[in-house]
DNA sequence: CCTTTAATGAGATTGAGTCTCAAAAGTAAT
DNA sequence: ATTACTTTTGAGACTCAATCTCATTAAAGG
């Protein structure tokens, strides 16, 4: 976790944001596992473990990692935004499983290339885009 | 909208649900624009033309005609899900301008295709999907 | 240290959406 | 039409994620 330290400083210091112990339990809790969890339960992993921060602060410093680019967030239209670490994977989409809730990541070059198309058939600077597939999995279909 | 009576209540029929006239002043007021309203919007405007559906029932009635197949849901990912009348369009995605809320509409049989793919790659079963392109449009950029 | 300014915590607030339950209204059979 | 049955509706309470407020606490730099 020794590096993971130096990213949320550097990251902070770059915004010309502080350094504080929150800021980095929050952000060690992410980096913990490489689920999509969201704010809430990372709330109560942190709350659980004997550590003190607000539901605040872990829903503002969420807000600071994903502006820093530490973080991503997953919007999968249930009214409840689901967070990952961004740390060793490069951009992905999802595909969901409606039944059991399983979460795998794929990417694609060729929608990659088709997207830009259609921006600019369209005229519009893309900054980002969600693409989501709900279905049912193997084991639950 | 003497056909989209027809529909409404063909729809309701085929589900065993009952013909009323609050689902079809929540369908009218759909069917009168090919905008991308949310809940509150359609809630409002029935309102305030004088005519008298309770919030409650609005929201139900779009849930009956989303599951009906006569409305399509659209989730932006920002907490508010938006509307629009299926009668006379087909399947297709969105491309978002943050700037000004513009939604223009795409459809790429080649995405759809690669989605496809994807979907049997990973042994899914597709019952829907999300593809929203987010940016800034031409009048914003 | 001291000062300045940002960050935090506790709890109130918001906002979209859902739930409850008594009253009202469709529907089907008589 | 009347009745009997079942669904739908309305009003407002409630939920849940997320944001806001503001007094207090703590970084960071001189």
């Amino acid at each position: 976790m020794a590096t993971n330290i130096q990213l949320l400083k550097d990251g902070l210091k770059n915004e010309g944001l502080r350094y504080t112990s929150q800021r980095q339990i929050v952000w060690d809790e992410i980096c913990k596992t490489d689920d999509h969890r969201d704010a809430e339960d990372i709330y109560f992993k942190i709350k659980t473990s004997g550590q003190k921060v607000s539901r605040a602060t872990v829903y503002r410093t969420i807000d600071v990692l994903v502006k820093n680019n530490l973080v991503r967030k997953l919007e999968l239209g249930d009214g409840r935004n689901r967070y990952e670490n961004k740390l060793d994977s490069s951009h992905h989409d999802h595909i969901v499983c409606i039944q059991c809730g399983r979460i795998d990541e794929f990417m694609d070059e060729n929608i990659e290339k088709l997207q830009d198309e259609i921006a600019k058939k369209y005229q519009f600077k893309i900054v980002r885009h969600i693409h989501q597939l709900f279905g049912l999995c193997r084991d639950c279909r």
